[in-house]
DNA sequence: TAACAAAGTTAGCCTGAGCTAACTTTGTTC
DNA sequence: GAACAAAGTTAGCTCAGGCTAACTTTGTTA
C-alpha cells in the first residue's frame, strides 16, 4: 500500500495558500490564520476551512487553536511555487514593467506554467541579463507604443 | 442613463467560451452548440447555459434552437484574446518549447495577463527574433538542464 | 410523411471557494 | 482571577461553472 494518496492536483487557491504561509513563517517564523486571512485578502472563516482541508491532504499539520507547520510535502511545493513566483519576476522586472502590473501578473500566471516553459524562462532572463543594450531598446520599444 | 451595463469582468471560463466560438466561425462560418461543447471538452448543457447567460450580458445575441452570432462587444473581446493567444504562442515558441507544453501553458496564462506586460512580450518576440544566435543558446541551454 | 438520430434544452444536482453571524478559545491586563 | 479583546471556529449561506438524465426540436432519409 502506497504511503500518500495518488492525485497532486492542488487548485490555484490552494498554491496561493501555500505561498503566503511559507511567506509569513519566514518572515515571522509561524503563520496565524489571520495574518494568512489579511494577506490574501479573504475572510478567517475561508482561511480556517482551508487550513483544514491542507491538514487532510498532507500538506500541513494543524491543531485547532494552537496553529499549523508545513509538512515536508507542503513545504516543497510552497518553495516550488514560491521559484515560480520569483523567476517570473524577474522575468517582468528585465522587461521594465511595473511592480504593481508585475505583482499582479505574476499572481495570476504563475499557477498556469509548466516546469520546460519555466525553465525556458529562466534561461532567458539569465542570457539577457548579458545583453543589457538589446533590453535597452525592448523596454523603450514597449513604453513608446 | 447608460447604454451598456459597466462590469466588464470577464472571466477566464467566459473568455474561453469566445476564443473558441471566434475560432468555429472563422473555421466553419458559424458555432453549434455541440462543437463548442467538443472544443472545450465539457457536455452540451453546460453550453447552453453559459450561452444564454452570454446573450444576456450582451456579448452574443443567440436564439434557443437555431444558433448564434458574436455581438460587436463580444467579437471584440474574442479577437483580443485571440491575439493575447498568438502572441503567447509566438513568444514560447521562439524558445524552442513543445506544441503541446505550448498550448498549456498558453491556455492557462493568457487570462491573466496584462496589456503592458503583453505589449512587452510582444516587443521582446519581435527583437529576439532577429536574434538568432541568441536564441539558438538559449534553446541549449534550456534544453540541457 | 413517418420515424429515427442528432442537436439542443431543461431541471436538478454537485463541488470549490468564498462569505457573514454567532459562538468559543486564548491571552492580557487590572 | 475576572473581564475584555483578539484570534479562531462553526454553521449555514452564495455563486460560478461544471455534471447527468430526461425531454424537445430539428433535419434526414426510407
Amino acid at each position: 500500500m502506497p504511503l500518500a494518496k495518488p492525485d497532486r492536483h492542488t487548485s490555484s487557491a490552494v498554491e496561493d495558500y501555500l505561498e503566503r504561509i511559507l511567506e509569513l513563517i519566514n518572515m515571522k517564523g509561524y503563520a496565524r490564520v489571520v495574518d494568512i486571512a489579511q494577506r490574501l485578502q479573504i475572510s478567517k472563516a475561508s482561511v480556517t476551512n482551508m487550513v483544514q482541508r491542507l491538514d487532510a491532504e498532507g500538506l500541513l499539520k494543524y491543531e485547532k487553536f494552537r496553529g499549523l507547520v508545513l509538512t515536508t510535502a507542503g513545504e516543497a511545493l510552497a518553495l516550488n511555487i514560491t521559484r515560480r513566483h520569483q523567476l517570473l519576476t524577474d522575468f517582468l522586472k528585465l522587461l521594465g514593467l511595473d511592480d504593481e502590473v508585475i505583482y499582479h501578473d505574476v499572481e495570476g500566471m504563475e499557477h498556469h506554467i509548466s516546469a520546460s516553459t519555466l525553465r525556458a524562462i529562466e534561461t532567458l532572463t539569465a542570457h539577457l541579463q548579458r545583453q543589457p543594450a538589446l533590453l535597452a531598446k525592448v523596454r523603450k520599444d514597449a513604453d513608446e507604443r
